[in-house]
DNA sequence: CGAGGCTATTGACTCGAGTAGATAAACGTT
DNA sequence: AACGTTTATCTACTCGAGTCAATAGCCTCG
């Protein structure tokens, strides 16, 4: 039972106490912890440093960024941490923050436009030094513009470019095309496309790689369902597809979390997937892996895209040029599509 | 097409720039701004408010936060934000700490006490106002008790008090025992137990509650599977509780993902639930309500919790005395457990 | 009409850390 | 020994906002 008597200090310790501590003025003090702008001998700087660990000093965040006019921190807005998703997405940012030194704000929109202006005023105060902006569905840029005119920031979630501002997105399209011509490879001919009901007035990429399949395949629009991005949402628009006049044999599904949903509308009515209804869907989430049966689906490389998204935020050097980074995806093939294979060792997003 | 002219200060705008524009000194500026502890004319606060407007002046947090000692951030340190139950965990907290105007910086400690340390330390140094600090399960209180001495602290999952720090928790055991009656109720007499298998060597509270429930009935106990609180986890515990010499007929959960994982073993098995085998678990989160079957569940009022937490953490008036309160849950009756209702409009948690 | 009492306003100091510029000490050269 | 160099350290100012003590202006009452 060995006590440490270190003492709580009851008022923190300051530079000052340091400096005193340690015989020296309290600029060394600030070399020897920033291995600053300039030289300390080593002698002095041990005893410095010995000084810091038995004082137990901390330096003052709030200090420091007052004076270099840099918080370290990131403000990450969200629609919902909820959503698994978001919330995937949400502990990649912070893994990826976390390696340059920067920690992580949190900010829940609802989906919500004058809820985001509100913690981007709010982040913006904070002093953070970059906003990472997330959204279901691209609102209108314009207002984003204004709001976010001095402060870095990215949108997250674009699958194409907006004009004057730094985005990271995955290939909607491509990924899109690639899930629904697997499923044109299974031998489907009426393939409905789940989609998300967005805020905005422009096409989802998504629906757009869907058409190009189809097209593509020479085959004819399936019904289209439009729901929230929520299990709700999908197990409603799934509930429509099933009751439609007449009932596709796959669906193409524009997130995982609506997957879910419709796949328990699918159950209710006594369908078996995917011999009655074949299933793919999007984002390559976790939860998908675990469904029954087991979501064939499009990952999104969120480890990729929240590293790019830290980077372009990030004041890295002189002022990055806006990117627009589009990251593949990938077709992850589980049973939900018609395919046999029945991986119980899960290939990847454990 | 009315292009609002804000030219976007270059510079960020200061007090003084705000004082110079109205005709004021600095000190009327800050008076202004927090209804500061001397009134103002009202002429002149309207001078002073007109000029915040017109240059779009927003206070510098970080030199706030160096005068006034508080940041308003509160830290959340998880083991891991993509796991739903604490995603939504952590959008509660969010909530809850922003109705007290207050951010929340997010930290991913993987379940791993050494990064614990780590982020505590981070976020001390970030003058946070307080920790909200989760585990799965209790490591050593005292390493915990060393490391945030000066810092207010809450634990959260917390069913027991720990001496000496203040925590939130539910009530795990009592919660854990309704679960277990209500199985009983349908009959079955093999009960099993599927528990989390924390780094800690404290019998976990719902492991107490299901051999509460199972004596008061004069029950053996069942077998016992314990695995990671993952999906992952549920799957191989389940697969051994299938494959064990007697198949239990029902099984309680210590949480809902791990029951996702359950559910697959189950259905790979050909087990058909409930009738081969009825399932109850434990959280009450959103994916629990689109499993299939639908998971009957005890859920833990997150929102309450959080709103609790962060009450603990926040220097309300004048030292609170370490509060450890403990919530009461709810059995969310689903189809997981025998129960015939098949619930199409969700009850809560949509 | 001057003293006393208000109120509104201001100047100046403070929080803790970063760092330029001044200063001191040590060394090498001729 | 005198001088320039180099290296180590210190002094003092700064960042932006909160707030106390002092001050200026105004009103009221004797």
């Amino acid at each position: 039972m060995t006590e440490i008597a270190v003492q709580p200090p009851r008022t923190p310790v300051t530079r000052k106490d340091v400096a005193r501590y340690a015989g020296v003025s309290t600029a060394v003090v600030s070399y020897v912890v920033n291995s600053g702008p300039k030289n300390v001998a080593p002698a002095t700087a041990a005893r410095v440093l010995d000084a810091i660990r038995i004082l137990g000093y901390r330096p003052n965040a709030a200090a420091r960024a007052l004076k270099l006019g840099s918080t370290e921190m990131l403000g990450l807005v969200l629609p919902d941490n909820s959503n698994p998703f978001f919330a995937e997405f949400a502990r990649e940012i912070e893994i990826a923050a976390g390696n340059h030194g920067y920690a992580l704000l949190l900010a829940n929109s609802n989906g919500n436009v004058s809820e985001e202006h509100r913690h981007l005023r709010n982040l913006a105060s904070r002093q953070v030094d970059g906003v990472i902006l997330a959204s279901n569905s691209m609102n209108e840029p314009v207002t984003r513009n204004i709001l976010t005119s001095d402060l870095p920031t990215v949108l997250l979630n674009q699958a194409v470019p907006v004009p004057g501002m730094a985005s990271v997105g995955a290939d909607f399209r491509a990924g899109a095309a690639d899930a629904v011509r697997h499923l044109i490879g299974h031998g489907h001919t009426e393939i409905a496309l789940l989609m998300g009901a967005g805020t905005s007035t422009i096409t989802d990429e998504r629906e757009l790689g869907w058409l190009d399949a189809l097209a593509e395949a020479g085959l004819p629009e399936g019904p289209i369902a439009r729901a929230p991005f929520t299990r709700e949402g999908g197990y409603r628009g799934g509930q429509r597809l099933v009751r439609g006049a007449h009932r596709p044999t796959a669906v193409f599904c524009s997130s995982d979390l609506q997957a879910i949903g419709l796949l328990r509308a699918l159950h209710e009515a006594g369908l078996s997937i995917p011999e009655d209804v074949a299933v793919v869907s999007f984002d390559g989430s976790a939860e998908s892996m675990y469904s029954w049966p087991a979501l064939t689906t499009v990952r999104q490389p969120l480890a990729d895209m929240a590293a790019a998204a830290v980077n372009a935020v990030l004041p890295a050097g002189g002022k990055t040029p806006l990117t627009h980074e589009v990251f593949p995806t990938e077709l992850i093939i589980r049973r939900s599509c018609g395919c046999d294979s029945l991986p119980t060792t899960p290939q990847r997003n454990a």
